[in-house]
DNA sequence: TTTCTCCGGTGAAACGTTACAATACGCCGT
DNA sequence: ACGGCGTATTGTAACGTTTCACCGGAGAAA
């Protein structure tokens, strides 16, 4: 392994000026010109690759960012992972990833692994149900940038970006309601869900707009006792089974909107020409569901990048002694058009 | 921040001393019982945490383990981290992961990324189309123990594992031949996937053993030209076309079967009861697809863990100065029978 | 008594950087 | 000739560990 020493003795400088030529920081501007094209040569025909551990040893900043994921393997979090690491990539910092495995309790242990790491800014992907707030609030005061994606914290001081869901649910519903559609069920989630209750404001909000009426018969929610999955496939059967005129149906989420095609299929009904579906999410899978999906993206990517950029800039204002201002980040969903929505069937 | 001299001074013992206790390593043993205890709970009682940038740049060691995905938002490569991380965890290494991005010319960007930060050894997840096999042969040969999951490198000096692909589509043809098909028609993976002709000595072979009949004409082959997805929907077309009497499908893998499936529904026709439809993956979604998927899980999980306990083996040995063999792995896969298969109709 | 061995522990030198204060030196004005 | 100043460069002390060689002393063997 070759060390900032070697490049100094092969070059005639000491290791003084090779390190500030190599960081190429503002007091490498002191250093002359020839100097630093010397020095570069050398480094690069050496190979000289600098140790990180010295480094952060020293100079006390690990050029890494922490991300909480509450589940790895749910392509919500890879989506956002996918953007921090490309927002991060450009400014040299690394993001390592710990996994709460859908399991709350491992929060502290997730937190301390990569306190341990010595993480200049976390990130946490939070889980719709569940979110230690008590704990990133702990980071934030303990003077480590924290930003948390896909939940609200107005009140603390830990940033945060959600999608706004309201706006999302508006398309929807102007969608069916452009299609000709008035008779519409819809499958609203879990109460203790905040997107819940959001994603329905805006369904009641552009109802009330066009003056759409909504049938409370027609209004069906998710417990969330057991599976969604199963839950929105009895759900649908209920819906058929009150009032089985509805043209369209709306579902809190893709997995809902796929239960619910699978329950008009298994009814007879044809998806979209005798019932129109739309989810929300998009997921992976949806573009290739039978048939592919409505539904709203929600960004995600945008997102982590959104969230990798704030806990940068909190990093350098950090570094510079400057103080930043907690932020709220509301990112725009995308209805995306497929084929399980269709104009109403005049009867 | 509170340091080992802290701790040092606090407990009246010398550094050293406090080193190796806390270390618990073998030389820890040297110490006295007493001694030990007193360390312990002076160390806990001042919630010392030891400085791994210190640690790692003393003693060469970064207690890290670099893994490289091809795709993060693919499940394939997140159920195979989470399996890694599980392997890890109790062994105290840190899994750092980096994402290809599906593009093959990042390889050595991710390679030096995890190098310069010193994993002491790498797992690559592979991606089915390409492997960067020279590259990895040459980290194998630097000393840094190597496996790659999904691809097999039975010549080379670096680990693999990868899926039993032939024990798994047996399984599938037994399923079927079980419930009664005879004229089953087969969509192939495209040629210049092992797997694709794993897979299909696996239907052959089994053909073979029980005297069942295939015909040539009810077996097409995905070229891999444009999207497998729209290609799936249009073999499927094909087949319909050339012998609409087949009771059964076999696809290549699940997004093939999905494709299948649903250009069989377009045609009118109803799975399973017309058509079976059997795939191979198991994806996330595939259980909830319209209908619920039969397809052969690939226990990613496991491979995963296999990858780490074999690093982590060679790590090990690589310590201890012993040498240790290169070694081949294959996981065996298991059907899962859901709503895509049933027996055949007695025409 | 002397020498040896083992036990329990320690001092000091690394590991490869960066940061701070200091230095050498050429040049200007007086 | 001399002080003063700015520029380009350097020596040295950290950063927090681990590791290696060593040491004092108590008991056993000679």
């Amino acid at each position: 392994m070759i060390t900032i020493r070697d490049v100094a003795e092969e070059s005639g400088f000491s290791v003084t000026t090779v390190s500030m030529v190599l960081n190429a920081g503002p007091s490498a501007a002191r250093i002359s010109p020839r100097t630093r094209t010397r020095i570069w040569k050398v480094a690069t025909k050496l190979g000289y690759q600098p140790n990180l551990f010295a480094r952060s040893l020293r100079s006390q900043r690990s050029q890494t960012i922490g991300v909480i994921v509450f589940d790895i393997t749910d392509a919500y979090c890879t989506q956002i992972l996918r953007g921090i690491e490309n927002h991060l990539r450009p400014s040299g910092y690394f993001p390592i990833t710990t996994d709460l495995q859908d399991d709350k309790s491992q929060f502290q242990r997730c937190v301390d692994l990569l306190l341990t790491r010595r993480v200049e800014a976390i990130i946490a992907i939070a889980n719709p149900v569940y979110l230690e707030t008590d704990r990133l609030v702990a980071l934030a005061t303990r003077g480590i940038p924290t930003v948390v994606i896909g939940r609200e914290l107005p009140s603390e001081p830990v940033s945060s970006i959600v999608v706004d869901n309201e706006a999302g649910t508006k398309q929807v519903l102007q969608h069916l309601y452009e299609l000709g559609h008035s008779k519409i069920a819809f499958i609203r989630g879990p109460k203790i869900l905040v997107d819940s209750q959001q994603r329905w404001q805006g369904i009641e909000s552009f109802a009330r707009d066009v003056g759409l009426k909504i049938d409370p018969n027609l209004v069906l929610e998710i417990k969330g006792r057991n599976s969604s999955y199963v839950e929105g496939v009895e759900l649908t059967e209920e819906l058929l089974r009150r009032r089985p005129g509805f043209t369209a149906l709306v579902a809190f989420d893709d997995l809902t909107a796929c239960a619910a095609i699978r329950a008009l299929s298994k009814s007879g009904r044809r998806v979209p020409k005798d019932c129109s579906v739309v989810g929300f999410d998009d997921l992976p899978g949806s573009a290739f569901y039978n048939p592919p999906l409505t539904t709203v993206q929600q960004q995600l990517e945008s997102q982590g990048s959104l969230g990798a950029e704030i806990v940068e800039e909190a990093v350098r204002a950090a570094i510079e002694k400057r103080t930043v201002a907690v932020k709220h980040r509301k990112v725009s969903p995308k209805l995306i058009v497929r084929e399980t929505t269709c104009p109403a069937q005049t009867q």
